[in-house]
DNA sequence: GAGCACATACATACTGGTTGGTATGTTAGA
DNA sequence: TCTAACATACCAACCAGTATGTATGTGCTC
């Protein structure tokens, strides 16, 4: 019987410490990213850190294979693969996400984003896991316009993966306007006008 | 008569400063923008940036107020208030720099947009100053719409701050994402979904 | 199934390098 | 002669990373 004193669980451990990782360079960015400041609020110390990872940067490619490409999966790719209309899809998903965000979410902005303006022109290892999650992001939204204009629900006439990158890209682009202003109204401002712009996709009855 | 081998131009030494600590901080951002890499570039020495700038953060600042900001201005904003119809305005300014902008460009994005992603969250001076830029920005394009309304260009429908406020963020959206792809054509492919949308905003004949 | 062997899973203490910032020169020009 | 415009030398703080120590669990032996 283990007291639990100091019960070892390194699979725990190791989502302990990424969540860390992930709030921190959510804050400041991955260059700016302290390891003390991570490790003080895990609790845990240097020996454990560099235990699950050999450096910063293998810790910091962690976050966004494992972290931040499940959280773009699991809130956009996944649910919009159920509806049949992805226009309604992406306008249910917005309104939930958007409806969903605080202050402090639109404050500190997409992580995605975040890691992909600051770490894209220093270091190609971080650029390219991130292009992975867009291009899933895209082909999901993509795939999903495809299907909506095989089911006669989207304009025949626009091109999906265009207009999918389009999307993805005005979204990104609301979201870091929302996160300067530190204004949710002005995030709202910006998702009418892409809803706006999801509307003229509709097939014409 | 100065031999000229240690000329004093106090002016142009300050432009020289700001002009290299703009691309240091495009390349790496401000936070791990490091003053003797600035210095390195210009020759000069840190008792010649300390005596222009009390310290970093008042340099950063500076960068903003009068190079970002200058920048937008000259760009999107006088250019625009010359057309009478905003939308070939802004059509026109969007492939006039779409087509100049080169591999090296896209790769770093745009200074306003990166600046503002990075610091906005940490630091409170950064972000009014660069929610100043982008309000000049808006309400230049808002101005535009507006008065295009009156000009019978624009559908008197869509409401011209709310619009601005949406092309702008959907231009730093195909900036940011064609950044991190590291591709001018996906910035194009982008910048034909945006061109898409304010086609849209054309009033009916 | 008791005890030993060993690798895993951490903690602690330390280091070299870089950073922003400063204190103190030195030179040019008015 | 005095001040603005720089240059030089230096410093404390912080950083990622490492070397070493220690405790925990686990498999293997007899």
């Amino acid at each position: 019987m283990s007291t639990a004193a100091h019960a070892r669980n390194p699979d725990q451990t190791r989502q302990i410490l990424l969540q860390a990782a992930l709030e921190e360079i959510h804050l400041r960015g991955f260059q700016a990213a302290s390891l003390s400041n991570i490790l003080a609020k895990t609790g845990l110390t240097k020996g454990a850190l560099y235990h699950h990872f050999p450096d910063k940067l293998a810790l910091g490619y962690a976050v966004v294979e494992e972290l931040i490409q499940e959280d773009t999966l699991g809130k956009w790719v996944r649910p919009l693969a159920d509806f049949n209309n992805p226009i309604d899809g992406l306008l249910h998903i917005l309104n939930d996400i958007g409806g969903r965000l605080d202050t402090q979410d639109v404050c500190l902005g997409c992580p995605l984003n975040n890691l992909a303006q600051e770490m894209s022109p220093i270091d190609e290892g971080f650029r390219q896991r991130l292009d992975h999650v867009y291009r899933l992001w895209r082909l999901g939204i993509s795939q999903a316009l495809a299907k909506g204009q095989h089911a006669g629900k989207v304009r025949a006439d626009i091109n999906p993966e265009a207009t999918a990158t389009f999307i993805m890209a005005a979204l990104e682009g609301c979201m870091g306007i929302a996160k300067n202003a530190r204004d949710v109204k002005l995030l709202h401002t910006c998702g009418w006008g892409l809803m706006q712009y999801l509307e003229t996709l509709r097939a014409a009855k």
